[in-house]
DNA sequence: CACTAATAGTTACAGAGTGGAACGATATAT
DNA sequence: ATATATCGTTCCACTCTGTAACTATTAGTG
């Protein structure tokens, strides 16, 4: 068979302009992916420090600092002090984080939305049934992009 | 529904992975995915010049030089003489790019095997049939990755 | 036939994005 | 106490990318 016929290209194929277009989508709201990423991952888990939310989501510290920079800037993220570590930074959502956030839902939704436009809803839920079972088998982490994390983290 | 669990993100996150696992298993052959295609599509349409190449795969002229510079330093690929235009080069495929070819579809096979383990071939061909209607929705080019050429063009 | 505009390939370059190394402040272990 | 590790930060070097300029050649126009 000819490579661009099979499910491995046409997934790959469909994984680009999927994340791209949802990259569109979320500029509006004037959001990378990688910041939907943090601020999501810091809505899971308020407190965190910077070091764990990186080593979750496999992002270096070095580049964790300018994200939440950006994040602070904007007022959806806050930095307060850990009371009982000095060094860390205890991240917490804002008001307007979540507020950010609900509406980045609802973004994806329409996005969803819009690529299951010509699967019935049986055919749907057939998809998502076998693409699980596939990302089972690859042992990825369920709801962090690896694409917007670290590429040398992928390898390890 | 929470983002992270919808078609959308499955698909762009194993598109993700595929694509790097793919990459992983062109490396040992010394080849890059975009030299791949490349090649590829040098075979599809023998002595294309580099602006059409281009053009057909969306890559700018300027990076295609460096792309021909190393699948010819490698004896793979030949700039011959155009007949009718002294300009262009006619890009032709050696016996080397033509055996380096079979050697990379034989890789591009095992891999679709590899994802489709755990599959049945009922559900493989289900599978592929919505990923293809996904496909001809977005109007992609068949068998063009667009993460291997322009990101600019994507947009246009 | 001159002259201008467009095109093929190349080179040079500047910008974005990346992770690693080094640093000061703090915490932990011996 | 003293050494070692950790947190956040800054700095930097590296890669990847497309644009612009340049030369050689072709095509169009009067």
């Amino acid at each position: 068979m000819s490579p661009g016929a099979g499910v491995g290209f046409l997934i790959s194929q469909l994984g680009y302009v999927i994340s791209g277009r949802f990259k569109d989508l979320l500029a509006p709201l004037g959001l990378e992916p990688r910041q939907f990423l943090v601020l999501r991952h810091v809505a899971q888990a308020q407190g965190s420090s910077q070091q764990a939310l990186g080593k979750a989501l496999r992002i270096p510290a070095s580049r964790m600092v300018s994200i939440v920079d950006s994040l602070e800037r904007r007022g959806l993220v806050e930095r307060r002090a850990n009371p009982t570590d000095r060094r860390a930074r205890a991240l917490h959502l804002t008001p307007e984080g979540r507020s950010m956030l609900a509406r980045t839902f609802k973004v994806a939704a329409d996005h969803e939305r819009a690529i299951c436009a010509d699967l019935s809803p049986a055919e749907r839920e057939m998809l998502v049934g076998m693409l699980r079972r596939l990302t089972l088998a690859r042992q990825l982490v369920p709801g962090v992009h690896p694409a917007l994390t670290s590429e040398e983290a992928a390898a390890s």
